[in-house]
RNA sequence: CGGGAUGUAGCGCAGCCUGGUAGCGCACUUGACUGGGGGUCAAGGGGCCGCGGGUUCGAAUCCCGCCAUCCCGACCA
């Protein structure tokens, strides 16, 4: 691929560098028409673009749970108040953000419904009944749904009143299981974001604070934005029994022992695709890692001239080559538009590689290939194209993540005392990785003092053995990750 | 809930101080020429100036009240 002539800068406004970076995320999330405002506040229109994303990224974890063992099944959306208020702690973590249904029809409910913040209620009364042997274990159901949360502040994909997403709820006959589980569940949740959103997480288990309201555990994975906050990306988490005795979902043992299940759950959301806009974007607006892009490649015909004969047939063949090869490709044949708004809407709209071709081309026996993570633009052989573009595409996709990896690293930084802690939290933000004493007391005057709380504490952290801690000095148990988040 | 700001065309804004025909950019419609990085020219369409009241011959503009949104706090996957 030889290098022909440099991109002209994009004129926009748009940049993640500025300091107004929420400015810039709803400018590019409107422009690339992936979502938008509704009029009933704080939710969000899914547009058909931001939906073809959802859905290759629906596929993806699809594919990973059903090779882990895991099938889809759906449960209800109304859950009757007194199942939610069952087990205490998940009360009180949800019931100030629930939505409540007190009508139906011309009547007043008996009973009032919640639309679910999440199904653990209703799926762990559903499981009371499906189990009544160790031989019904375990139970590995996702369900794909839209959940609804009452949220003060809102922000398109990353916090919506209503949103999308995949929860999952095991139920398990050891506590060993349970743990295998939600620790195998958030390895997926990695491999998915790197392998496929190109996007670096680091995995670990929450502090008490920020854990599920009911859970044992929680585990993360937290994957660094643009601008240097952090963003939970996917939660695992594991219940323990806490579900099961609130439920009365037991079983039969092995030895003859009546005992309750011991339960996971795990989910993520189309927050996702918030992550991968704020992980990957640019001044040119959205970078799409091919493996999540409704289109990997989309043909720009010139047209000049007789271009419908010329132009457009060598075009269509090159497509069809490229789809033989399951490449997802789109010609912007529009008549409407001239070229040069073509490429930069396609640009905005983040594929990952444009291809032109017009007369002078066809002379050539040859296209144009434009990558847009290095806006590069080059010419190629028409000999030998299309394996040429699936390879390049590949390359697309490792040189995003290896550029993320790049730019969390510079942004992660190691504070052993509070002072520097605290300095770098002012400056130039990201991840802190500080050895901490595991008191909430130290963690919350953290987050007062500096805005940044425990992410999470890493499975691959470093030991902590003979540090103290950031915050009070005694002794620290391990290092934790510090950042500001979303 | 406290502090600050803003509501004018689909989007972004000017006009308000000093009252007198409702403006600009982008977008949209029609036509011609164009087309390898957001084309040019011409002609058009689109407004409860957030809502209600008051002052005035006359209010987007001044006064009072309300509502909504955004930012900073507080609160929260």
């Amino acid at each position: 691929m030889s290098k022909d002539d440099e991109i002209p800068d994009f004129p926009t406004e748009i940049t993640p560098q500025s300091k107004d970076f929420g400015r810039w995320y709803i400018d590019v999330v409107r422009r690339a028409e992936l979502a938008d405002y509704s009029p009933v506040k704080g939710c969000m229109v899914i547009r058909p673009y931001g939906y073809a994303i959802w859905e290759l990224m629906q596929q993806g974890l699809d594919r990973r749970f059903k090779a882990t063992g895991h099938v889809n099944a759906y449960f209800p959306l109304f859950i009757p108040e007194s199942l939610l208020m069952k087990e205490k702690e998940h009360v009180e973590g949800f019931a100030p953000q629930v939505a409540w249904v007190t009508q139906g029809g011309n009547e007043q409910l008996e009973e009032r419904l919640v639309v679910r913040p999440t199904s653990e209620t209703i799926i762990g009364t559903m499981y009371a009944k499906w189990v009544q042997s160790w031989r019904d274990l375990p139970i590995l159901i996702n369900q794909w749904a839209n959940v609804v949360r009452w949220e003060k502040v809102t922000r398109l994909f990353l916090r919506t009143t209503e949103f999308l997403w995949q929860e999952g709820h095991t139920a398990h006959e050891t506590a060993e299981e349970a743990e295998e589980e939600t620790r195998k569940m958030l390895a997926v949740y990695k491999d998915f974001a790197e392998a496929d959103l190109a996007m670096p997480v680091v995995d670990g288990l929450k502090t008490d604070s920020e854990k599920f309201a009911g859970a044992e555990r929680t585990y993360s994975i937290e994957a660094l934005m643009r601008d240097g906050r952090a963003l939970q990306a996917g939660t695992s988490h594991n219940l323990g029994q806490n579900f099961a005795k609130v439920f009365d979902i037991t079983f039969q043992a092995r030895d003859k022992s009546v005992q309750y299940v011991y339960g996971t759950s795990w989910g993520v959301s189309t927050r996702m695709i918030g992550a991968v806009i704020m992980a990957h974007g640019d001044d040119g607006g959205l970078i799409l890692p091919p493996k999540i892009a409704p289109h990997q490649v989309v043909i720009v015909p010139i047209p000049r001239g007789n271009w419908k004969e010329t132009v457009l047939p060598r075009a269509q063949a090159i497509r069809d080559e490229l789809v033989g090869r399951g490449v997802r490709v789109l010609i912007d044949d529009r008549e409407t538009q001239t070229p040069g708004w073509k490429f930069n809407e396609w640009e905005l709209r983040g594929v990952p590689l444009r291809l032109e071709i017009g007369p002078k081309d066809i002379e050539k026996s040859q296209v144009v290939l434009a990558r847009r993570d290095t806006r590069e633009k080059a010419s190629a052989p028409m000999e030998g194209l299309s394996a040429h573009v699936v390879q390049l595409l590949e390359t697309i996709q490792r040189a995003l993540f290896d550029r993320a990896i790049a730019f969390r690293d510079d942004h992660t930084s190691r504070a052993d005392s509070y002072a520097e802690l605290k300095q770098i939290m002012e400056g130039r933000p990201g991840f802190v990785v500080s050895p901490w004493c595991g008191s909430a007391a130290c963690e919350a005057e953290v987050k007062t003092e500096t805005q940044a709380t425990i992410r999470n504490i890493p499975f691959n952290g470093t030991s902590a053995a003979g540090k103290t801690c950031v915050k009070c000095g005694r002794a620290a148990t391990v290092h934790a990750w510090f950042a500001k988040a979303y």
